[in-house]
Parts: structure tokens; C-alpha cells; sequence
RNA sequence: UGGGCUAUCGUCAAGCGGUAAGACACAGCACUUUGACUGCUGCAUUCGCUGGUUCGAAUCCAGCUAGCCCAGCCA
């Protein structure tokens, strides 16, 4: 796993581990089962993860599974195979928030008997009237001051189900007037008639978070439980938890800023609303900022990890550019995807001083950066095609590739010079009629002549014919920032232009590629085979700058 | 306009009283059988603003300003 830099989080630890709190660390990931992992959890992933390992610590995978409308095993399957693949492995154990529901209600009976808890009766829209406003202190409710003994009847008979959904809820006893309005009476405990995924119908009361996160955590041994920053407002009631059950040992919650994405849209509900209204593939379309997206693209863990590592870790809000992450993924593959020959838009070369019944094979090194990467044979043929686009009948002003007259070298192969452009009726170009030097073979011309350009070929007779996907911007969605207030800003995504499919022609070897096989299509930038449509390829990201050249 | 948090290069981000790390991006040069990669160079006299303390302040103090979060029986 990517390394982890010291930050604000590690320095608490550190005095945490100085000053006594604690001689171990111990964390978790604590996901809502109610979507598929983002990008933005391997952020919480990694912080989590990585800040129990620097301190050889353990990790727990917990489903925090306290709202059953919401949550649905489809997720839980996926977050943990997600989560296994980015290499965060839940060596603490894998729980489930809703595995603790027993304990969470005798505690709960336990605050009642402390005078902490109390049912309450008041509806929701009495309970937010009650609640007062940002700048007003609330009023308490009127079944506030309940004996002890009523409010254990009443909690006992919500949980067996005398009272309909909504009609009560047990609050935490604290103050009305705080300025933090978390701490007005919490509810903890609601009513809803739902099916758990896990505990089926055995429950028809539920713990709400701010009750049942700090009590999974304690009961998990949980020293550090790190979170996003919108939950730095619920630590004191986090603490008010801990405190007032009296555990022995105090987890302790610190908080860090979210990850954003320029052009990436994070939100677990738009991204469902994309899945849900077919305007994506599915969880796993490659434009989607998924996880399984991201895999299926052809992402790999480690830069995934190296990305959210470099993106670093504090408590400002924070917008991190999208080619940071194309970075990373570049800086990996670069290093370790063979390079193969592919042409998108094939133009036909003839070799008219090339036999036609021959073929010979050249060897042609499979990354030029690594060595121990090795060669393969490539087949050539008097018949090619070649990039559209690295022909140029008018060139423009450092054009380096071929021209009319011009010479080039055929990567790996001979040197070529364009003597006659074939057109059609329409006065399109169809074939260039080319001859080679026939004495470079794979090397330099014997006169010492510069031929600056090296394009790259498939051999006619041999080619294979795939489908590549093209995505234009990573994830492809919109400007969050241009989209007018109010509107939902996936009206403004245009599927249209989200991608491009090409059918196009790969050298002989590609057809021997297996799902998730990346490769570095020469000049065109790094792909990985699709793991559902066997014969696309899926651009992971471009050469860095290779699209836009002169010319 | 209650409370909490935040503010250092285009974007992230170090910095913790001794005179602004690094990365990405961008630009230029060199190299190159991928215009890739690689290498080199450039890129904050200044740390949201204004005062103050100090020999010395991004770092301490005071006062402002701006942004984010909180009024779910969601997480």
C-alpha cells in the first residue's frame, strides 16, 4: 500500500500513545450498505487502514447497518470485495452494526434507569418545532420528565411493537438550549417497520447513528474512529455516548475533510440516480467513479491508493484535479503495460517495393522502460494500416509524421517514404503507396540520414479487429460548478458525448488478451480488456499529451 | 445573524517563533525507434485582511473577512 505521510491524525495518536490513552490502535471502516464504494471511501479506506497499520494495529470492515429502508445485501457483497481489492484487509474482523441491536437496547435501558433516556411522543414535526433554530435554543419536550419506571414501559413495549412507525422515540436526555443543536434530545431510537437485511423482522425499533456508531465502536475495541468531517458537529454527543454508558475503554472520534474530485461526481445519490435512470451501464460502468467502475476501467489499486495518498490527509475543504489521479495511474502503468500496436482509424499503406506472398517478423520490445518485459515477433506485410491521423497531405508547421514525399519510421520496422496519395470520388485519402528502405530493418538508415517521426502499423493480413471505448474526461460528467442552483445537474450530462466507440485494428497478439489485461497502445495511451464485452478494450487514460500535438 | 471547523502557488499540501518543503498542473530546453518516458530549468520577497507583541511572525495575541458543516424519527 501507498505510503502513509505523518499528519494531524498520526500526531494525536502519537500523543495518545505518549500520554497514556492507549498502547494500541485499533480502527475501522464503518460503510452504510446502501451503495457502492467510491473513490472517495478509498479515501476513508486508506486513512483507516493505513494509520492501524503504521502502528501495527488492527482494522475492522463493519457495516454500519442501523437503517434498514436504506440497505440491501447487493451492497454489503460488493464493499467487501471492493474493499479486499484495494488490499485493505479486515484483519480485525468483518462485523455488522445490526449485530449489536441486543446491546444497544440494554444500554439504552441502562441511560433510562440513569434518568438519561426518555420516550418521547412528541411527532416530528412537534419534535422539530420543539428543537428551536440555528440561533434559538429549543424548548423540552413535554414528555421530558417521564418517571423511570414509565419509560421503561413504554421502551419495552415500542420494541414489542404496541405503537405504530413514528409515533415515538426515546431521546437522549441533555439540553434543549445547547448551542450545538446535536445535543438538543437526540432521538436514539425510532420506530419502523421494516425487513433488515440480516435481522429480518425481529426488530421494529432502530438506533439511530449518533446512538449506535460510538457503541459499535467501544464494544469493537475501536481506539481511533476516524471520519469524514461533516460528523465533527456530532463528537460531543459521540462523547456524551461513551461517557454516559461508561465504557472502559473510550474510542475517540477525529475527523478529516471529504475527497473531491474536480468533474467527478461523488455522491452516493447521484451516482445511484445515474445507475437507476440507465443512464449509466450499472455500479460498475467505467466512466463511474466507483471502485468497481474504476477496476473495470482498468485502474489499479495501487494507484488508486497513490492517488488518495498524494491527495493527502487535513480538515480543509478541498478540491483535488483529476490529473492527479491520471498521474498516478500513468506513473504505474508506464512502468509495468506492455506496449502493443493498435490503429483506431485505419489508413491503408501499401508497400509497392514489399512482396505480396511475404511475411517476416520483426521483434519489437514490450516496454521500452522495462527490459525484463521482453520482445514479441510482429508480423509484416507489403499490405498496413496506419493512424488516419498520422498522415498529413498539408502538414502543419513541426508535423513529424508522414507526409506526401516524406519519410517515417515504422515503429520497429523499416523506414518509409509516401510516394503517391491515393484518393476516392469524394477526394478522400483511401491508401498511401509507400516503399521502404529496405535495408534498415529495424534499424537506423546506413547513410546516417535523421528520420524524426515513428509512427505505428498493424499488418493488414493479420490484424484483429476489436472495439476500443474512448472516454473523453475521466468519469465524463459535468461542471458541478455550472450547473445552476436548483437544477439537478445530470440534465446536464450528455451520454452522447460521454464516450466514443471505435472499431479498430490491434496487432495479431492482442487476441490472446484476457479480461483486465492493460496494455499501452503505442502513442494512443494505456487500456484494459472489459471485463464484460470480451472483445472491447476500455481507455483507461491517455498518453500525456498525446492528443493534443501539432497537427 | 447560535455553535463548530477551515483559510499557505492554478490544485493538493508541509510548516508548530529564526527568515516559505514537496507533488500535480503549466511553460521552456535536452534526449528519444512512442511528440510517451526520462533529464534539466522556470513557476509564492510571501502565507485571507488589519492591527499588535517580538531583535525576528505563515507560526503568538486582538479584531475583521470569506468558505464549509449542523435545525432527519438518514448515515
Amino acid at each position: 500500500m501507498a505510503e502513509y505521510n505523518a499528519n494531524f491524525i498520526t500526531e494525536i495518536i502519537d500523543q495518545d500513545i505518549a500520554n497514556g490513552f492507549t498502547d494500541r490502535i485499533h480502527t475501522r471502516f464503518p460503510p452504510e450498505p446502501n451503495g457502492y464504494l467510491h473513490i472517495g471511501s478509498a479515501k476513508a479506506i486508506f486513512i483507516n487502514y493505513s494509520t492501524a497499520k503504521k502502528y501495527g494495529g488492527l482494522f475492522n470492515l463493519r457495516y454500519d447497518d442501523t437503517n434498514p429502508v436504506k440497505e440491501d445485501t447487493e451492497y454489503v457483497e460488493s464493499i467487501e470485495e471492493d474493499l479486499r481489492w484495494l488490499g485493505a484487509i479486515p484483519d480485525g474482523g468483518i462485523f455488522y452494526g445490526s449485530d449489536y441491536f441486543d446491546q444497544c437496547y440494554e444500554y439504552a435501558i441502562k441511560l433510562i434507569k440513569d434518568g438519561k433516556a426518555y420516550v418521547c411522543d412528541l411527532t416530528a414535526d412537534e419534535m422539530r418545532e420543539y428543537r428551536g433554530t440555528l440561533t434559538q435554543p429549543g424548548k423540552e419536550s413535554p414528555y421530558r420528565n417521564r418517571s423511570i419506571e414509565e419509560n421503561l414501559d413504554l421502551f419495552q413495549r415500542m420494541k414489542n411493537g404496541e405503537f405504530p412507525d413514528g409515533s415515538k422515540t426515546l431521546r437522549a436526555k441533555i439540553d434543549m438550549a445547547s448551542p450545538n443543536i446535536n445535543m438538543r434530545d437526540p432521538a436514539i431510537y425510532r420506530i419502523v417497520r421494516a425487513h433488515h437485511h440480516r435481522q429480518g423482522d425481529k426488530w421494529c425499533i432502530y438506533p439511530l447513528y449518533d446512538y449506535a456508531h460510538p457503541i459499535q465502536d467501544a464494544i469493537e475495541g475501536i481506539t481511533h474512529s476516524l471520519c469524514s468531517i461533516e460528523f465533527e458537529n456530532h463528537r460531543p454527543l459521540y462523547d456524551w455516548v461513551v461517557n454516559n454508558i461508561d465504557f472502559e475503554k473510550k474510542p475517540k472520534q477525529r475527523e478529516f475533510a471529504r475527497l473531491n474530485i474536480t468533474n467527478t461526481v461523488m455522491s452516493k445519490r447521484y451516482l445511484r440516480e445515474l445507475v437507476e435512470t440507465g443512464r449509466v451501464d450499472g455500479w460498475d460502468d467505467p466512466r463511474m467513479p466507483t471502485l468497481c467502475g474504476l477496476r473495470r476501467r482498468g485502474y489499479t489499486p495501487s494507484s488508486i491508493l497513490e492517488f488518495v495518498s498524494r491527495a493527502g490527509v487535513a480538515k480543509a475543504n478541498s478540491l483535488v484535479d483529476i490529473k492527479l489521479l491520471e498521474y498516478c495511474i500513468r506513473e504505474e502503468l508506464n512502468a509495468s503495460a506492455p506496449r502493443r500496436m493498435a490503429v483506431t482509424e485505419p489508413l491503408k499503406v501499401t508497400i509497392t517495393n514489399y512482396p505480396a506472398d511475404e511475411t517476416e517478423y520483426f521483434e519489437v520490445s514490450n516496454n521500452p522502460v522495462d527490459p525484463e518485459a521482453g520482445t514479441r515477433q510482429v508480423a509484416f506485410t507489403r499490405e498496413l494500416f496506419i493512424e488516419k491521423s498520422d498522415f498529413a497531405e498539408v502538414p502543419p508547421p513541426k508535423f513529424q509524421r508522414l507526409k506526401p514525399g516524406g519519410e517515417v519510421r515504422l515503429m520497429g520496422a523499416y523506414l518509409v517514404k509516401c510516394e503517391e496519395v491515393v484518393k476516392n470520388a469524394e477526394g478522400e485519402v483511401v491508401e498511401l503507396r509507400c516503399t521502404a528502405d529496405l535495408e534498415t530493418r529495424n534499424g537506423n538508415p546506413a547513410d546516417g540520414r535523421k528520420v524524426r517521426g515513428t509512427i505505428h502499423w498493424v499488418s493488414a493480413a493479420h490484424a484483429v479487429d476489436a472495439d476500443i471505448m474512448l472516454y473523453e474526461n475521466l468519469f465524463s460528467l459535468v461542471d458541478v460548478n455550472a450547473v445552476p442552483e436548483g437544477t439537478n445537474y445530470l440534465d446536464y450530462l450528455n451520454p452522447n458525448s460521454l464516450t466514443a466507440l471505435k472499431h479498430c485494428k490491434l496487432e495479431a497478439s492482442l487476441a490472446d488478451a484476457k479480461t483486465g489485461d492493460r496494455f499501452q497502445f503505442v502513442r494512443m495511451g494505456y487500456f484494459c480488456k472489459d471485463s464484460k464485452h470480451d472483445n472491447t478494450f476500455n481507455r483507461v487514460v491517455t498518453l500525456k499529451d498525446s492528443f493534443k500535438l501539432p497537427g
